[in-house]
DNA sequence: ACATCACTTAATTTATTGATTGAATGATTC
DNA sequence: GAATCATTCAATCAATAAATTAAGTGATGT
């Protein structure tokens, strides 16, 4: 094998291997709901403060997390990058690989409070109400093509640099395109750091026309 | 942390940590092109055969790899699942993240960006319009294996001695295992030097065979 | 049946990784 | 500037993983 070749498998390799603890991977999940302190993250998994900071570490050296001082606190929070992708390829592979924890997986997923999407009869609920706003990250082309009613496009690469454009005092449902796209993942995520109020669509466009449910197009 | 939930990231975890050598990652690519032996992939990947059987082994309870026998020899394939999608999860991570990834290539790589790579859906398009003479430059047992539609096989170590089969007056489309092959580098290299319109296929075969497009054996 | 081939498994040594403890650092408060 | 708090670092021991060697298994051919 050429030395590039190994250089570069070493790399992935490595970055592989953070992700192969479950301390980690935990770690991983509850930063991504927001920033939080060594000391909450250690609390939330159970782990002593001192080896809490050592995953941290490992997974700040891997580029996972980012971690920041606020006083005498450090707050880690999840770092740039394609990170949820590669996360829900290794979630999707899981599933379909290991098909008896398929179930166990999809519970979880679905359990958790604050990640809990929000179901298309809610969201139809809640539209009549006018007490959301629906919010569409896919790309420009496909929003034109069809979209939820009164939902507003930003698609998630521009996100980060149209966040004015959101209101922050109204609860946000994002959604994509489907259950296995991971935009509306990312734009949670991001728009959580951010301080805004959201939840997820729990399937995406496709799924919306096809059960019949009123479109918009532009 | 909840048992379930335990369960689950311990799932996610092990199979992260069979991601997480050289070595197996190694074998995976090899393994991505086609069937192969156990001493045949020792010997690709410069394992003692016990070794790259052990690698194997944890590969294949992985879920990543599965084997058959053939007469007194296992051959191990690339299981079924969104494998590749995986391992292309991990690259796009590694290279955003990892800067030295995206200089090991450009280095040893020969300036990624100036081959301007075509992408398979390019390709396609070209295919069907018969502008484009596809070039597999991997070794002949892995052309055999599989290859795309109308591919002509030069093995890169051949390549200099048989320019002559290669035609000057068509755009050439030269491919090989995958994104971190350096056989279409090299062979697109050779090939501008003399005079041809030549681009490498941004990735290779087992992309290719993985993303559903028809592909063709002898 | 015996020998051979291709591979797997077991046993061993060596190296790496994880958890715990306690000391060190850096920022705040008194 | 001493005390306190939050975190990191360093040292240790236990657990796990990797590579090597040698023995074991299962299929094929004579």
């Amino acid at each position: 094998m050429s030395r590039a070749k190994l250089q570069v498998f070493e790399q992935f390799a490595e970055l592989a291997r953070v992700l192969g603890h479950a301390h980690r991977l935990e770690l991983l999940e509850y930063v991504a709901q927001g920033e939080r302190s060594v000391e909450r993250l250690a609390q939330l998994s159970g782990l002593s403060v001192a080896n809490a900071s050592q995953h941290l570490k490992q997974l700040r050296l891997g580029g996972f997390v980012q971690a920041r001082r606020d006083g005498k606190r450090v707050l880690y929070g999840l770092a740039d990058g394609p990170i949820l992708s590669l996360l829900a390829a290794l979630r999707t592979y899981a599933e379909r690989n290991r098909p008896e924890v398929g179930k166990i997986v999809s519970d979880y997923f679905h359990r958790l409070d604050e990640l809990e999407p929000v179901s298309r009869k809610e969201l139809v609920h809640r539209l009549k109400a006018g007490t959301v706003v629906v919010l569409d990250v896919r790309p420009q082309d496909e929003f034109v093509l069809g979209h939820l009613p009164g939902a507003v496009n930003i698609p998630v690469d521009e996100l980060k640099r149209r966040l004015a454009d959101i209101p922050k005092n109204q609860e946000i449902v994002a959604y994509c395109r489907g259950p296995y796209c991971v935009f509306s993942f990312e734009a949670v995520a991001l728009l959580r750091r951010h301080g805004y109020k959201v939840r997820r669509l729990q399937d995406g466009y496709p799924e919306w026309r096809a059960a019949g449910l009123p479109v918009g197009s532009s």
